[in-house]
DNA sequence: CGGCATCCCTATTGATACTG
DNA sequence: CAGTATCAATAGGGATGCCG
């Protein structure tokens, strides 16, 4: 459940903590860690959005691009080339003319993106909660 | 399961979508929604690894701080103001010379938190394949 | 259609210094 | 300790143009 990777004394009062087995098992809390970088690809400002989309079906570059409201051409071909490269995301070339480009998610890639669909649902129903919050935060400055 | 929250058809085999009840509810994947802008919160940069060290329990600035490794004391704080400004994070001054403050999770915060310490466990655990994918991806290259 | 390369700008970020 | 303010560097990202 925690992330508790790593050995050492978590919650030292003092704020000092031990540096012992550090290094043992990977942690996202490590900075150039394997970890961070893989869920910085995944969280990144389009990654996140690009998986769930693809979550829902198959999507040609442009259909996807058109899905993905905002994003710039530049910026998804950039974010799936990551995605693939991880292996997250499976990259198919029709060679017809014009061209037809399929992407889906490999199956490491559909349970990362369950997981984050997942997130995303429960962040969409609070979304009343976190505008209430801030309004109340705004109001009190 | 599927994030449909629009009613348009969403997998026109000509990339062609129709543009019914688009605004009905709202969705990820309009740009500046309220939902997107939440979901930019937590997977900022520094925002889902602070949500992820504040699962574990409580946390004061520095020590939350050398937690995260690698963050800016501006940007943790920056953070901070932005979870706690949305409902995710509770900050408690202590007037106690020196201060003492110290930042936990609320209820919608700790929800949060569990959906994406679940996510990244999922990911810490599936670094080999993304390390494997990796040197396929660029040996073919 | 599905890219890649280039230019260019501004938003984010990190260091540094200062404060209650 | 827990920040804020200021400034400089830089990476992110948009616009444009070209190509298979």
């Amino acid at each position: 459940m925690a992330l508790t990777f790593r050995k050492r004394k978590l919650f030292d009062s003092a704020g000092i903590v031990g540096s012992v087995d550090d290094d043992l098992i990977p942690s996202v809390f490590a900075r150039d860690c394997a970890s961070r970088e893989l869920l910085g690809t995944v969280t990144g400002k389009w990654g996140w959005l690009a998986l769930a989309a693809l979550h829902e079906g198959s999507y040609r570059f442009n259909a996807l691009r058109r899905r993905v409201d905002g994003v710039s051409e530049k910026m998804l071909a950039q974010t799936l080339q990551a995605l693939e490269r991880d292996g997250l995301v499976r990259r198919e070339v029709q060679a017809t003319i014009p061209p037809r480009v399929e992407y889906s998610l490999t199956d490491f890639g559909a349970r990362t993106a369950a997981k984050l669909v997942d997130l995303i649902e429960l962040l969409e129903a609070e979304v009343p909660t976190a505008a209430a919050a801030r309004a109340a935060y705004d109001r009190s400055r």
